[in-house]
DNA sequence: TATTGTTATACTCTATAACTATA
DNA sequence: TATAGTTATAGAGTATAACAATA
């Protein structure tokens, strides 16, 4: 199949084609864990801000709170956060269970070495030069 | 919230960011024409091949058969292409139908706009060298 | 035996709308 | 009245598995 002329100089479609390939190695990557790279991010996340609630969450992933819920549910389950009583009684505060601190250590690791093997074509600097122009992308 | 540190030092972190900001204005752009991206992007790909059926299509967009099958009938439901007798008896051949050439031109226009419009904070330098490091991204 | 199209089914991620409890 | 959580439902996009027709 040939390529259409013209896709290959807009931004937007070759950033699309380097997540794919770098999304695919990622969840590779994180399969041992049994985690997406987007549930991975909630768990920092969660782990940044310990005691948040499933709104704010939901607001910094962009999802809406039906969504961030089923998200919630998941980590829950997977045993890897508790809903715990939060500043009010609408509201629960997310923290993460005993040993998943450590857990995620290896995640990271895990996502880290993908990172550095799909982008092993880049010297250092290209890296970094990529790494902040992609930062500032946006209207 | 507050967030991680370390993720954003990650290429695939910030290729996902940037993919869903440019992704969302694309999407904004096209909506107009009732086509998402990816559906441009296959449109294209028959105008570039006419005659090609489903199944190459469908390797060439990463999707299976079955999925580009889906697609497919989206297309043809939409008038936009038409599948004409193929080589085979087994196979179809596609073919974009008269005037969405012309319609598919405005497309492309819009989508261009909507990439400059995103990436309007990089100089042209900067525009072609993020396109030069995104194709390089790869194991 | 292999390939193409097709259909049925299911999974993931997301959204909207409506409801309950609380504020 | 507004907000947090919850539930039911739906839509997009994808996949697998099976089947028929053709090669």
């Amino acid at each position: 199949m040939r390529q259409d002329e013209g896709l290959g100089t807009l931004l937007g479609y070759q950033l699309q084609q380097a997540n794919l390939i770098m999304g695919d190695d990622a969840r590779r990557a994180l399969e041992p864990y049994g985690l997406s790279p987007a549930k991975l991010t909630a768990l920092l996340l969660i782990r940044a801000n310990p005691g948040c609630d499933q709104s704010a969450l939901g607001r910094a992933l962009s999802i809406n709170r039906s969504s961030a819920m089923k998200l919630v549910n998941f980590l829950v389950t997977a045993a890897l956060i508790e809903r715990r009583l939060g500043r009010d009684l609408r509201t629960n505060a997310l923290h993460l269970l005993p040993g998943v601190d450590e857990r995620l250590e290896a995640m990271i690791a895990a996502l880290r070495g993908s990172d550095r093997h799909m982008s092993a074509r880049l010297t250092e600097g290209e890296r970094a030069t990529l790494l902040a122009l992609l930062r500032r992308i946006g209207p």
